[in-house]
DNA sequence: ACACATCTGGAATGCCGTTCCAATATGGAA
DNA sequence: TTCCATATTGGAACGGCATTCCAGATGTGT
């Protein structure tokens, strides 16, 4: 549970297992096999030790995971840059989307740390990285909240649904597959999905993903600059 | 996996088995006790049966847990009223809000269910309720399908942040334990954070999400009334 | 009354997270 | 240098889980 507070030693028995390199193997695991990929079978292999020693480090298997993408956040979030706001907001955008591309797994962690564990250090900082830029937009106190609730559940979610489509063999067979499975649908009771559905296939995800942020954007805006 | 295609017998050995009475008690399960309190242990004692009877109905738990929440669903969209488009979306995404209500665990399968699994019933079902309005508010074809996602992923994105809410103790406490943390956090890297904790505290959930549609809509319609 | 397909209950399997503990390292005190 | 308390390790053991397997009971058509 706790470490030390002295120097780290030059040399352990084999090469010092800590916390760190516990993180560091799970991520490697996780953007390997997905989320079952990472068990503590596979990961007292890697690591080439017993499950207690890696007790020792972590509390348990949900700490790690949110060890995991706590780590994984912070080094994808974008330094701040001297822009407008849509700019920085977008930029913080685009580092979660491009996160979430190399590394599949952390799409559900995202919405899991977010809707089950906001006390958790993962919700603040991805809250903090966009809604620091909202008031910017001329937006009042009082729709802070609201508004980066809005842009962070966006993001979150269709980064999540376009990268999904990369962990199968091929994004074009993943779309293609739902795609087909929705215009199989029953017309009557599907008639806007079905049609939709086609634009499914052919489908730039960063630019529709962008298209939405400025969607989202431009509600927020022109709802409070009149 | 094959349901039998003719009638179903009077009276079985204790009370027929079918597919409905095991989603039924699932649901009944997941309610009483999240998502942890459904497991086939669980189901084959409240059904007084074994677990081979239920794989003969069930493939896995998996499509166990699809079915149950497509069922959920299904019952929580409203029927079609005639109203404004405006009127109708804010309809289904009270009745989604309400359905995460009485049932917490949905919000967390609903994420799932789109991000991994938008070719089973559950995400057309969705996207098709929402989306049906779009056309209505002037919004062109092209962009159907962005500003649907971004309503579906608000709507199941806040509703399950503010449901999950009602599952701990009582809300107050839950509400109170986040925005303290939020308060304590580093005052130099989390201003933004901090200074909206306490918009959490007293904040009514349906008012902010109604809110949080209306600044989307708002954003949907005025891109395109020019 | 017989045979066959349908349906059931529960035992067995293998994997998982977690706990427990005996054995081993480490760094400072003597 | 020796020795000891404490920090750290490896792996065996445990209970719970989803799933598989199968012997047998049930119901239907003949």
């Amino acid at each position: 549970m706790c470490q030390d507070g002295g120097m780290p030693p030059r040399t352990r028995r084999t090469e010092a297992l800590s916390r760190e390199r516990i993180v560091e193997a799970a991520v490697e695991l996780l953007d390997a096999a997905g989320e079952a990929g990472l068990t503590f079978r596979t990961l007292t292999e890697r690591l080439a030790t017993g499950a207690g020693a890696i007790y020792w480090h972590v509390a348990n298997k949900d700490e790690l995971l949110t060890t995991a993408t706590d780590a994984v956040v912070a080094q994808a979030l974008p330094a701040a840059s001297a822009g407008s706001p849509q700019e920085e907001i977008r930029a913080v955008a685009l580092g979660l989307f491009d996160a979430i591309e190399r590394h599949p797994w952390l799409a559900t962690q995202l919405l899991m740390q977010l809707t089950r564990n906001p006390g958790g250090p993962v919700a603040p900082r991805i809250f903090e990285a966009i809604g620091r830029h909202i008031g910017a937009l001329g937006v009042p106190e009082r729709s802070w909240f609201t508004a980066t609730s809005v842009l962070v559940h966006y993001i979150l979610g269709t980064a999540g649904q376009t990268a999904t489509a990369e962990v199968s063999t091929t994004r074009e067979a993943f779309l293609d597959t739902v795609a087909s499975s929705w215009e199989d649908l029953d017309p009557e009771a599907y008639p806007f999905t079905r049609r939709v559905a086609r634009q499914l296939r052919n489908h730039d995800d960063r630019e529709q993903f962008l298209a939405g942020i400025d969607l989202v954007l431009a509600g927020v805006t022109t709802r409070h600059s009149s």
